[in-house]
DNA sequence: GTCTATATATGGATAGAC
DNA sequence: GTCTATCCATATATAGAC
């Protein structure tokens, strides 16, 4: 029933994902992507028109793998605690399984955020479940359940939290930590539980 | 008795740094850090004698410039808590003053870590400070002091405290927060409060 | 749809006059 | 030390055969 072959599209779009990933949008070559994806350089533009178009559909999809389903989660009945540790798991994992992604949609954003602004609906829901944290949080602090922070503040340390060690991967492997690359399993394993621990220890009141 | 004319080799210094900073190395152009400097590009070449090799000097200038005093707080005689957040107020302010240095960094490093490897030795200090930092860190924990986490653990949260904002500036500058340029100076005045209550919330045992 | 060959532009680097 | 002019490599993009 499903096809065995994935259509030449989707392959030069998962090349096109790799290489731009790893080298960005002005050190990715096209020919680095045909060789990847198996095909003539022509080939990309037959599919995509340009280096251009085909960035910006990267982009798109790379920035909705980073904005996953916090809504769903935003949305539930609980404690807002519970609610930023399942997000603190859902998070990690999401970047274990593609640590290249933060850096590289804030570093594209940083660069050239024209070029970017065009795919940003998958956002909206970002924008939406901020609102919704917002508001949770001042009435758990009003009710004297949570340390009160300033909110944005707060929202970019457990943001934070969560990037920080996958921005910063080059730096723990090509100096800091020269083992680093044994130890980071054990590293990444364990994240989530010390992000949770560290959090609940700094927001709730004993 | 200064010389009241910057010598044109620190003027093409400094506008690459800017440009590199903004730009990265594969984005930047000879012609366009020319133009800044107000010279001609072939000065550059007279100056620097290609674009890697100004490239590695304006990197280890800026990473020279992110690893600040840390070893001179490390060494005071004080509890931990206190030297974080001196660590934490010095190394925020830094970033005010140049905000793109921890993303420019972090990213030139993935992208090409032969390039960069070889001016590291900016950061043996660091390697030094981080050792202090673990001796001084379990000494506390096992006097009751402060609570327990992987040190590594922690030290990458406290790094992240400090630079995400930084990091994800551009994001929320272009996106999250449409009138953040207002916001920001405010955001960044508060910063370091904010995340030395977290880092103590987080960190000591009531 | 897929390839080869090629056009066109651009950027880093150099030669050489002043 | 500073400039102009130019070389040469490389990258995106297209034309056109199959």
């Amino acid at each position: 029933m499903e096809k065995d072959k994935l259509s030449t599209e989707s392959i030069i779009k998962q090349a096109a994902m790799e290489v731009f990933l790893k080298d960005g949008f002005d050190g990715a070559r096209m020919q680095k992507i045909a060789d990847l994806a198996g095909v003539n350089k022509a080939m990309l533009h037959y599919y995509f028109s340009s280096k251009d178009v085909m960035f910006e559909k990267i982009f798109a999809e790379a920035m909705s793998d980073l904005v996953p389903h916090i809504e769903k989660i935003m949305n539930m009945d609980m404690p807002l605690i519970e609610k930023l540790k399942a997000f603190v798991r859902i998070h990690v994992k999401q970047q274990i399984e593609n640590p290249k992604l933060a850096a590289f949609c804030f570093n594209e954003m940083g660069k050239n955020p024209e070029r970017v602004l065009s795919q940003m609906e998958a956002l909206e829901p970002m924008q939406r479940t901020l609102k919704l944290f917002f508001a949770q949080y001042d009435n758990e602090v009003k009710a004297g359940k949570l340390v009160d922070y300033s909110p944005m503040h707060l929202f970019t340390f457990i943001q934070g939290l969560i990037d920080y060690y996958f921005i910063s991967k080059p730096f723990f492997e090509s100096y800091l930590c020269p083992n680093h690359a044994e130890l980071s399993t054990d590293f990444e394993e364990n994240l989530p539980d010390q992000i949770c621990k560290f959090l609940e220890n700094a927001l709730t009141i004993k």
